[in-house]
DNA sequence: TTCTATACCTTGTATAACAAAGTATCCTTT
DNA sequence: AAAGGATACTTTGTTATACAAGGTATAGAA
């Protein structure tokens, strides 16, 4: 699939820059990314979660537990300081790769 | 690295659209991305030669060997009439993509 | 003679999205 | 009461691909 390998390198991006908002838990934040992007963006559990985990253990973000009133457990995860320093970075270098591709792909025909 | 993942799936894209403007090699192909970007994307040989390789196989562009004057051999490549329709929709699907990222990514905070 | 540029190639490695399976609760529909 | 769907999280194994690092070979400049 080709869509799932641009997926790759923009998907930490995206998760940090929505938790930057305020603390949000990962169904939600799947749910959010579908309705911003009118489904253009589907994300998958197996790519949701291990993603998330990946950000906590590199300390980009940190979870906390909550219960919700019907028992139901949910893992909330809010942006650390460390990772607000990345998430700087990495949305500056996404501006500029996007705008390099595009340039390439839409660069017009020599004439 | 964070830049290797976001080419990941943008790659062959860029390859295509260089070669759709006319025939190219790759070596020529890595100087054109690097110039054309201001070296913000600097395709190292281990992927491109690969790439052109695979896009080659899948039938999306052709190669020819073309000997010049000094006796060095270059392999340049066309696009097939099957990779002009698979770039016109990529290039549609990543101007989407990119699209959708950006609005993930640069949403005004919550305030 | 050594270095840089040109021009191509290949093998092995690391990463990450995802399919597919599982657990568990609640609510609606049949 | 049973079945299905939404909510919410988890894990294992597969697959794709960028790249590091090695290789071949020629030409010209330092």
């Amino acid at each position: 699939m080709f869509e799932r390998e641009l997926l790759k390198g923009s998907l930490g991006l995206m998760l940090m820059a929505l938790i930057e908002q305020g603390p949000m838990y990962g169904y939600l934040i799947a749910k959010e990314i579908r309705a911003l992007t009118d489904d253009v963006i589907d994300l998958k559990e197996g790519s949701l979660y291990p993603a998330l985990h990946r950000l906590e253990k590199e300390g980009m973000i940190e979870g906390f537990w909550q219960r919700r009133e019907d028992g139901v457990d949910r893992r909330y995860y809010r942006i650390t300081a460390a990772g607000q320093a990345v998430l700087d970075e990495r949305r500056a270098q996404w501006s500029r790769f996007s705008a390099a591709v595009s340039k390439v792909v839409s660069d017009a025909p020599s004439q």
